[in-house]
DNA sequence: TTGTACGCGTTATCAG
DNA sequence: CTGATAACGCGTACAA
């Protein structure tokens, strides 16, 4: 039989009104009666039910995130961050790793206060919603979207690799990522990239700019070998995500080429997990405090206020040096 | 303003109990009725609220999986199949990366159905529930344990793993896990170790079992390190994780060692994550489609009928054969 | 087959 | 400060 603020009230003899407001900490009951309260409450096991609480109040306290792409784990690191911020605001938070709309549907039903939603690859387009509006707020790239979005700035990411690239001596750069037109934000890596090349004055060749044609490692790996097995091969290469620079190693190892003797690499994504890749890599990306508290405070805020926050909010990356890059080797190496 | 079923009822024009049953899809009302009442559902953008519909019907129709070791990806692929195995089952779920006590209480104010909970490393004791009660089912390690666990059959793992690199010629074979007395599943894959080595007969030297106080990639890598600068080197490693095969493969790397010329590793963790290393490794352990089965069809059996399953279930471990092993080196390699 | 009425556990609004 | 009491949205006996 569950314990109930009733079962309290009885137990400690008051009524179960004040039962309530004690537990919630109110400044309108007596502390004598507050303390023996909670302590019949504790006594008793009592788990609110949240049910209730937020059918009654209208408000759960509660966050839900959208994360279908566990796999993809550059962004488990962030999310533990992101779940210890949201406690740290005496909110909690719940995960669905369903695609973003049943993901949706579902915090919905269970009236969560607000949603964050992590997409990578094509973003979901959320129907306009009929019924209730729950503040939404999405990790996701900048462009035609109803929600506010945190974003990061995908020039100067790619700006910062390049300019790290030519100032070790490297001129001949490619960049490897996920070209297809449905992701927006793999779109505007490489547009990134091309413009940055463009203002430095480098030149871009057939084999600069190089599509995976997906996100997974294997996509990284096909792209790589074929580029690596050419006479010309670049001296470095920027990377468009973590997974993808997993099967670039792979493909590097395979040519038996080593890192950071014949190939410069940086890769996107500024995660822990680039440190313990056989080769650690140097990369870039937002540090992940940074983003797990811009976006906690970005939702809550929406959640207190609509409307409290622009549209498009972009983070500064920045360069995690490891030990991928180096000086390009000397021109008779070229020949290899 | 939110949609409730009284206005659905008041659109339709019938009364808010029969929207009930039939939203519930219940054979008591007329299919032109349902139909209908379905209809204007859908046009005014009705979403169910659990709150409500778990308050009265005091079910909640979901599921908490307690997942604190997100980084630990080893669990990712599960996670998500189990999750697709709920929803087949007209359930769902939603996760939290807390610690396991702190889930549990989460969980139970959501009045979930029953919970599942992940762990690695060390198990929490739940404390007995002096209130509610909700069936929670573990992936854990047998042992003394008040809940209902899945376990993986780790000897006869273990002794795959042993039987394979026997069959290729090794006789000379190390198992590099973490020992920690706090962990009992890695305790449990150690001592199989040990026992499988001898009755094949196998010698145990000091270099057999090495501990590397840890499971992070690192701890891996500094005891494989050590293991693999002394001069008698075994000619096959057992990994007892997947994140320690990655800190090995590191240390091998650094040592200018080849898999599976100098070296044949079998890595314990039968996930796809094995395949995309930058070294592919054959890996023992249940296949996750599986163990995602048995799990979620285990915890709904305990949701309808407490008491209704074993408290200790072993599952079969696998040999996921890849390019990570082969024959050991002629004697002449040795002096290396 | 449909409608009425009550209760689920909690918050919030008053009146004491 | 404390205690009734009315919601909150829905499920479900029970009545019609």
């Amino acid at each position: 039989m569950t314990v109930t603020i009733k079962d309290i009230a009885h137990a400690s003899g008051v009524s179960y009104s004040t039962v309530s407001k004690a537990l919630r900490n109110s400044p309108l009951v007596k502390p004598d009666t507050k303390k023996k309260v909670l302590q019949v409450a504790e006594q008793l096991g009592y788990t609110p039910n949240f049910a209730a609480r937020s059918l009654a109040s209208k408000k759960s306290q509660t966050i839900g995130l959208v994360w279908p792409t566990i796999e993809r784990i550059a962004l488990s690191a962030l999310v533990t961050k992101i779940n210890e911020v949201v406690e740290k605001n005496s909110y909690s938070m719940i995960l669905s790793v369903n695609r973003a709309k049943e993901a949706v549907e579902l915090f919905k039903s269970f009236r969560v206060d607000g949603i964050m939603i992590f997409e990578e690859g094509g973003e979901t387009q959320l129907s306009d919603d009929t019924g209730l509006t729950i503040p939404i707020l999405s990790y996701g790239v900048s462009g035609e979207h109803t929600h506010p979005i945190i974003d990061v700035n995908h020039k100067k990411a790619i700006y910062k690799a390049v300019a790290y690239l030519y100032q070790l001596g490297h001129k001949n750069i490619s960049y490897v990522g996920d070209l297809s037109p449905a992701d927006k934000r793999q779109i505007e890596k490489s547009k990134g990239f091309e413009e940055v090349m463009m203002e430095a004055g480098l030149k871009l060749s057939r084999n600069s700019i190089l599509n995976t044609n997906g996100l997974s490692w294997y996509n990284g790996y096909t792209a790589a070998k074929k580029l690596l097995q050419q006479t010309s091969k670049p001296t470095a290469i920027i990377s468009g995500s973590y997974d993808i620079s997993v099967g670039i190693l792979r493909a590097v190892k395979e040519q038996q080429l080593s890192i950071p003797e014949d190939l410069s690499l940086i890769s996107y994504d500024n995660i822990p997990q680039m440190a313990s890749l056989e080769t650690p890599l140097t990369s870039v990306g937002v540090p992940i405090d940074q983003l797990a508290h811009k976006m906690v405070d970005s939702l809550l805020s929406l959640i207190r206020e609509p409307g409290s926050i622009p549209l498009t909010q972009k983070m500064d990356p920045e360069l995690n040096v490891r030990m991928s890059c180096a000086s390009p080797a000397v021109l008779g190496k070229e020949n290899n």
